[in-house]
DNA sequence: GCCGTACTACGAAACTTTTCGTTGAAACTA
DNA sequence: TAGTTTCAACGAAAAGTTTCGTAGTACGGC
């Protein structure tokens, strides 16, 4: 099967991501114990999602004596971008500053919050011109 | 079947929501024919999807003489807030700076949109405390 | 060497999503 | 009124996702 052009993971393979994101490479032990802890979810299912990931190239594997250690191919930052822009054209049209105020709009953000994003449009001012 | 309590579009029904949300109310051939310009697609493709999404409550029916005009049930906003949301915590583990900060990042954003931004933060800094 | 444990591989069932072929009804046309 | 066009309803095939049962393999203890 060929690489999709934009890899995107699935619901249950994105809780997956985050797992490893969190804690580093892990067998499917490891992974599926703590996906347990979220939602009842069997070993092998755990098992066959990160071969099916690994298989997208989601996700890459070592094997370490008998057991097998999975860990993500893509930095968070990478595939939390490309949903983001994804997202940004199915349902904003595009429209990053709609997204932006939206996202501003629904959470309360902390003051520390308000003051990274603050601090950040005031680079982008300078770099952009 | 019981409706989901928070009610996510898949792909193909975001893309058909964007299309009346762009252009009002629509009969089943109005939102076909635009579909069709992204994408091949029949005509009772588009029917049947807007069937189920009207099933779902994402949409609404009016019969008009002898064809359905469908509007959306939900204002774009409120429909872009959700998944926003959905995407907030499934990738960004709740964290709405770094999502708007990622957001920033990808897009180029124009002195006015950032200007807007920033009044938007004022704004909440203001009421928050 | 034999048995139990810990693991992966395989395959398929259950479910969801996407697509469209076929049918029948209503309305318009000559 | 008979033929043609336009439409919605229905059902089901095709494709993708999620789940797990079963089988087989390697390793450690006895």
């Amino acid at each position: 099967m060929a690489k999709r052009s934009v890899l995107k993971p699935t619901d249950a393979e994105l809780a997956i991501l985050r797992i490893l994101w969190n804690h580093g490479p892990s067998t499917v032990r490891q992974v599926n114990e703590i996906a347990a802890t979220d939602r009842p979810i069997g070993y092998t299912t755990t098992l066959k999602l990160l071969q099916i990931m690994t298989d997208k190239g989601l996700t890459v594997r070592e094997e370490m004596g008998r057991s097998h250690v999975y860990a993500t191919s893509h930095e968070e930052e990478v595939m939390q971008r490309r949903l983001l822009d994804d997202l940004l054209e199915r349902a904003f049209g595009g429209s990053a500053s709609k997204l932006v105020m939206q996202a501003l709009a629904t959470r309360p953000t902390s003051t520390r919050e308000r003051d990274e994003i603050r601090r950040l449009i005031a680079e982008k001012s300078n770099e952009g011109e």
